[in-house]
DNA sequence: CAAAGGGTTATTCTGGTGCA
DNA sequence: TGCACCAGAATAACCCTTTG
């Protein structure tokens, strides 16, 4: 979308929160050889918007639209509105939102709170089933698969329990073996390991090769992500790194192996979140023990293991810290697990 | 209960690099 | 040698959470 305008000549900007994607769709055009400044230009984040005069843009695309900050800057508390400023700033605005990508307790976008900015500004909203993305590009088509996926974490009511899914899944009962088999998938470096953040970030700070922030059975070791650099999805040599939801939103991978930590469990025959098994050094649920949100934290958690578990085209292999977990998931999908 | 700590992000600056 | 461009460092100060 981004490029077809810009080859008709509109002035057009590509928004999204997360800095991640816009590193990497940064680097792969910097290697195209596209001039740095204009690359720079095209892809935004959502606060830039605040001293843009009205009608400056032609379009503005805003991708991930369900994690806009309500206000901007370093400390929040700059502007009004995202979404207001984005709306007041362009002649037309593009959203995609997916209210069930909602990821931290900062993250305010709505349809409704957009179409509430749209009006304020006095202009005309268009929503609905003529403007759904179909669900062919992801997970390799699979509605079966994402059915399943909103069966598991109670997104959504879905009727059909009898999951058939053209999609590879794999369950593991040992994160080494789950590493080596996705290891032979990395043939093209589109093969990545996932997990839920419930394990601190240590060597954020200690660049000690001996130290490991994920240690799991089976003498598994690894390191989240390095700092020094934004663009792990694609790097040569971040296959033995483990990605999070800041790293993975927005990006998307060939195979993924998902390690899913103790903030979800299956307990009472149910499947359940747990809060307080989340790494200190996660900011996702700031906020949440003060306003005592806890539903807002049990959407959060669910929402970020649906968003993990269909970052794969091709398939998805799991691991669950949580071992009823894995056999319940092995049941709904009859699929065996591989130790 | 008061104080310290940690995480946070768009922009500006500067020394360095590569090319004509 | 001069110019254009670039990568990385430095920077602003708020609030929730944890600690003492």
């Amino acid at each position: 979308l981004l490029s077809n305008l810009i080859n008709k000549g509109y002035s057009v900007n590509y928004i999204t929160k997360n800095a991640a994607p816009r590193e990497v769709f940064f680097k792969k055009l910097r290697k195209d050889k596209f001039r740095l400044n204009y690359i720079k230009t095209l892809f935004k984040g959502s606060g830039s918007f605040i001293n843009v005069p009205n009608n400056f843009f032609d379009c503005l695309i805003v991708d991930e639209a369900h994690r806009l900050n309500e206000r901007s800057g370093m400390f929040n508390n700059l502007g009004e509105s995202q979404i207001k400023e984005i709306i007041h700033a362009s002649k037309v605005s593009v959203f995609f939102i997916d209210e069930d990508q909602i990821v931290t307790t900062s993250d305010v976008g709505s349809v409704d709170l957009i179409k509430k900015y749209a009006k304020e500004e006095g202009s005309e909203t268009y929503h609905g089933e003529d403007y759904n993305l179909v669900s062919q590009f992801r997970c390799n088509g699979s509605d079966g698969y994402l059915a399943f996926l909103d069966n598991l974490l109670s997104i959504r009511e879905t009727a059909n329990i009898d999951f058939e899914f053209d999609y590879e899944l794999r369950l593991f009962s040992n994160p080494v073996k789950m590493r080596e088999e996705l290891r032979k998938r990395n043939d093209n470096n589109k093969a990545r390991m996932i997990a839920g953040y419930c394990y601190d970030w240590i060597t954020k700070n200690d660049y000690n090769p001996d130290v490991y922030d994920i240690v799991l059975e089976n003498d598994f070791k690894a390191k989240w992500n390095f700092n020094n650099t934004k663009t792990w999805a694609i790097d040569e040599d971040s296959f033995e790194q483990v990605g999070c939801i800041h790293t993975a939103q927005g990006l998307e991978f060939d195979y993924c192996g998902v390690i899913i930590g103790k903030d979800l469990i299956f307990k009472d025959n149910k499947v359940v979140t747990d809060y307080t098994k989340r790494a200190k050094t996660d900011k996702s649920l700031k906020g949440i023990k003060k306003t005592k949100n806890y539903a807002l934290a049990d959407r959060i958690i669910k929402n970020t293991y649906k968003t993990l578990l269909s970052r794969a085209q091709k398939g998805c292999f799991v691991y669950c810290e949580d071992k009823e977990l894995l056999k319940y998931i092995s049941k709904i999908t009859r699929t065996d697990i591989e130790c």
